[in-house]
DNA sequence: ATATTTGTACGAAGAAATTCGTATAACTTT
DNA sequence: AAAGTTATACGAATTTCTTCGTACAAATAT
């Protein structure tokens, strides 16, 4: 398995992600809503992900039902690989003051990773 | 100017970045350890990246040199913003949470994000 | 001065990702 | 049942990125 989704792929997943299960037009409708792109390219798409197996699809209906087969865990494992290595130089600690950094993190959220920062610790 | 190095281009950048100014050999011979392309490929994509204004040269002796006109950090912040959008939700401590998890950063790292935080929360 | 090496320029092939048009089958509506 | 709508399949055009070959100029070595 393949397991590195493009960036049009990954626009797909989003939406499966969130959903859980859709069809073509489900995802279409839902990317049409910030894009411009035709149906059958959306649907070409779909079924080029189903040949890399990044999703499955039940194809009982006639409205074919897609699922991602990736998480979107590995997803941002992966996406949170690469740009270590292309661009962070492998430093993780750089990577999370940049992300912190330049987004303004609510109090809660700088909480949470504080919290995750603590037990993490403990861990050793 | 486009800013959004293609993956090719940001190894170039690595290079760049690390020596500061350099000619298409001294990319070329860097890449060569890990890579395995042509010399006239290194140079045309460094010829690319001009034409994009990722970089300048300096074109005054036989061998030009080149610098980047996009520093690492805009790089780092342009990556994060597209995996933030694309797999994170949007959510920066999703983000961090996750880069933690999974790195197992050393206590030095955790203590520089702790630090971090602290000083950021101040800063409200 | 001639040959070799080292450099840039640039067209174009190759590969990968994206987009779309057309054919055709299956439902829905009238 | 005929017409219209909604699906999938799939070939092919397009675009973007990458790679390389060839031409040729400048510097260096013989």
């Amino acid at each position: 398995m393949d397991l590195k989704p493009t960036e049009s792929e990954l626009e797909i997943l989003q939406v499966i992600w969130k959903t859980g299960q859709c069809s073509v037009r489900d995802v279409h409708e839902e990317l049409a809503k910030n894009k411009d792109a035709g149906y059958t390219t959306t649907l070409k798409l779909m079924q080029i992900m189903h040949e890399k197996g990044l999703v499955e699809r039940d194809t009982t209906a006639k409205t074919h039902l897609y699922k991602a087969l990736i998480s979107r865990e590995q997803a941002q494992q992966g996406a949170l690989d690469k740009i270590l290595s292309t661009v962070f130089k492998g430093s993780t600690s750089d990577l999370v003051i940049q992300a912190l950094g330049q987004h303004r993190a609510s109090k809660d959220e700088i909480d949470a990773i504080k919290n995750f920062l603590d037990q993490f610790e403990k861990r050793d």
